[in-house]
DNA sequence: CGCCATCACGCACAGTTCGTGCATGCTTGA
DNA sequence: TCAAGCATGCACGAACTGTGCGTGATGGCG
């Protein structure tokens, strides 16, 4: 059961992933070996999926991303499988989900430019056999983007 | 300019934001002084936003996650920055982005549970004056989550 | 009520990491 | 051909990290 430290220490390191025991323990009040402890134990609990550094995507050549909405034409746990892995394998898909609603599934991907977009809705998304039909959204601009999940501490 | 170097310790720091100068050195052939150089440089550079961990939803008492689309009754950009800072102050919100197509933004959410869902949803987004309409739908599956973007190295 | 066991804590310390000064080599431009 | 600039690795000092150990608090049991 997670107290109140380990709180804390989760709701920082949502924040700030490169923290180590000494800054955390100045921040929530504990020794920096205490800190040491309490992390390692988080980690090893599971706690934390893992540390990500976050990029500008400028940087990196990413100038469209876009969510895609999708349903497909099979609702069988092969076809599901299938296409699993086929979205595993393409980088310029950062997420997806399965939904309820009237889309079966919703895609957020980022693409170089408008081109390398279409190539992949075209020749990877929608080229799939287990994809009906494809409806999708340029994000025109980012209002608010964290990683942070709410936590009561 | 990006180098061949500084794509790598970008794509490696995308996966695994917790090491350090030696560990990086190890993987991209470079000595620890070196990386720790060019690390300090790429944060300096703004190229990286920042580092966070990703913690398991169930961990921190997250049972429900959601999409909700909405439509907005004006689009003056004092409307838009009222929205803004709403959502900047409601810590389920995790992403909101502006889109082409029918839907003028996207809310990605995430609640205790369905009460709390719909708590938010009536009195805190659908209570807002700017807003419209709003559709949601539950992620019943993760199929996919990275924040990684797609490097070329 | 007292005792014992367990747990969380901070201190001390050894090992490792990190960041920086310096020297060297390579590349480019004049 | 020479000089300047840049990237690199080595050496080293400072800081950090992780662990052993002792102590105190808490809870349960007799």
């Amino acid at each position: 059961m997670l107290d109140a430290y380990d709180l804390k220490i989760l709701a920082l390191w949502q924040q700030r992933g490169d923290i180590g025991p000494v800054e955390m323990g100045e921040a929530i009040h504990l020794s920096a070996s205490q800190c040491s402890r309490r992390m390692a134990a988080l980690k090893k609990a599971g706690h934390v999926r893992g540390f990500h550094a976050v990029l500008d995507p400028v940087a990196v050549g990413v100038g469209l991303m876009a969510y895609v909405l999708l349903t497909m034409k099979s609702h069988s746990p092969e076809a599901a499988d299938a296409f699993r892995m086929r979205i595993m394998g393409l980088d310029e898909v950062m997420e997806c989900h399965k939904l309820t609603g009237e889309a079966d599934l919703i895609l957020k991907v980022a693409t170089r430019d408008l081109t390398s977009f279409n190539q992949l809705l075209s020749h990877r998304i929608l080229a799939a056999p287990e994809v009906a039909t494809a409806r999708s959204s340029i994000i025109l601009d980012e209002v608010k983007s964290t990683t942070a999940l709410p936590i009561r501490v």
